[in-house]
Order: structure tokens, then sequence, then C-alpha cells
DNA sequence: ATAAACCCTAAACTATACTTTAGGGCAAGG
DNA sequence: CCTTGCCCTAAAGTATAGTTTAGGGTTTAT
């Protein structure tokens, strides 16, 4: 049994509107039609679209998520091209994880402050010198509050 | 000594045109302008400059990083509200780089197939069950290398 | 045989974040 | 004076990823 597009909408969580634009961009070039021109995913359609979703949620592009299938498509003879593909994307992907967790690492010592006991004088004491740095450099003061 | 938009672009690496856009949409309401109504950034405006980038980094949208600095601008009062803005968008990026490192692991644990000595078996394999699908739901087979 | 619930495409529209272009001022050196 | 190198704004253009709309078949139960 193929599963109709709302189905599959609701297994993957993705809208209807944005699996039929996974297919217009070539993402799905495995999804068949039945007699009516009905899209009709099997359960190995829904195994690619997992992996599509996995790319995806690792900021792949969709013209790059593309490339990957068509080499899926082409066939066995690609599975190095395939690797080398994932593996690059892996790269970047570790690569952007690591400075998300730097500015995060950023905010976490702000938060840190402002739940501090002397969180109010640390807050004062920027606000002094930001206004200070103004003054300093005989330009207007923003800071009016 | 304050900074020209240029110098500030190297220093941050943000684009000159992007520091502009920044500023029109309410990013740098901090900065001042010299009597020619040339951008002139101090110091301390660089370290808010720097916690907007931290922020834009871990995908916070333009228009809720302007919430942040207007909170900033409204003075010290402010500090519980920047707080809690910060820890709610701490939690999202936290849940974010989770669901990250889920879809990297299964596209690791694919590369470690095309890795093992039997992927080009594994690779045929998935090759004709794809194909079986289709078949056994009377499809068109796409699969045709 | 008709209404309700699906499915389809093409094309226009939206959102977000920039970048580029066009037109023009200011400041220093020759 | 005038060229060169910066700076400015406003507005249009680009890129990416969808979503919505308009118009139209299909399937199923009544």
């Amino acid at each position: 049994m193929a599963y109709s597009i709302q189905t599959v909408s609701e297994k993957t969580g993705l809208a209807i509107s944005t699996l039929r634009f996974y297919d217009k961009a070539g993402l799905l070039p495995f999804v068949a039609r039945d007699s009516s021109g009905y899209r009709a995913f099997t359960d190995g359609d829904l195994a690619l679209l997992h992996t599509i979703v996995c790319l995806k949620n690792t900021g792949m592009k969709i013209a790059d998520i593309r490339r990957y299938i068509e080499l899926v498509m082409a066939g066995p003879t690609t599975a190095k091209d395939r690797s080398a593909l994932l593996a690059a994307h892996r790269e970047k992907v570790v690569a952007k994880q690591q400075e998300i967790a730097r500015s995060l690492a950023e905010i976490d010592y702000k938060l840190q402050m402002y739940a501090s006991p002397e969180a109010e004088e640390k807050v004062a004491q920027e606000w002094a010198m930001a206004s200070a740095d103004k003054e300093k450099n005989g330009l207007p003061n923003p800071f009016t509050a």
C-alpha cells in the first residue's frame, strides 16, 4: 500500500505544500504517480524522505540535497560520491555547531551575570561606561533612561 | 577615538552594507554620527555589536534582536526582561542544537555504512529493496541505472 | 448524480536577510 | 580647483524556502 501526500505530511510533519515544493525542486524524483496522477509514496520513499529531512535539519540547501538525491537515483556506482558529499557536509555542520556553541557560551556568560547577586550594580556599571564612552568622544549620548 | 564603518566592518567581519542594514533595522540605535553625518562607533558600541553577532549566530531573528537592544537602550531597569529574553532564546538554541545532533547522528550512521567493507553489497541491497517496493505497489520503477 | 473530501498544477505572494545601484556630500592631497 | 577615497540614503534587486491562491480533476458515500 502506497501513502497519499496527506498521510506522508502527517508522518513527516512536513506541510503538504512543502512536499509538493520539494517535488518540484527535484528532491523527490523517486515518488511515483497513480493512475489519477496522485503521488504514491512507498515505504522506501519515506526512508529517502527521512534522509532528506536529516539533511535539511542540518542546514543543507535544497540545491545540494538535490545533488545527493541525483547520486542516489544514479545507482549503487555513485556510493563513493554520496559518501564524499555527506562527509563534506558533516564537517560543515560540526564547524557550525561549534560556532553556535561558542556564541551560546557568551550568552550564558551574560545570563550568569544577570543572575548574580551583583547584577544590578554590574548592569548600572555597563551603562555608565557606555555613556562615558560617548561623552569621551564628544558624541551625543543615546543612553537616556 | 571612534571607528569608521569600514574599520568596524574589518573588525567584525560584517559587510559595510550589513552594518547599514542593521542600523536601518533598528539594531544600532546607539551608534552616534559625527558632524558630517558619518557613523562613529565607540568601543562600547563594538561590545554591543558583538552581542548582536552572538545572537545572530545562534539564529535569533532581527526583530527579536531589536527587541533585546530596545531593552538595553531603556536602561538598567530592564535587566530582568533582558535576562528572560536571553534565557528563552538559550533554550531554543539548545533544543535546536540537540535536533541537529540527532540528524547528524543519522548522517554519521550512513557515512559509517558507506565506509564499511560491505558497503557495496549494502548499497546494492538498498537499491533492490527500493525497486521491489515500487514493483510491489504496481508503480513505475524510477531506479533505472 | 451530487456533495464532501481528496488530489493536481501554475503562478503569485510572503518572509527573512542581505546586497547592489544610483545619486550625492565631505575631506585631504596635488 | 579637482581628483580620490570615504561616507550617506533610498530604493531596487537577489537568494532561499516556502505558502497561498485560483482553477480544475477524482473518489466515495448518500
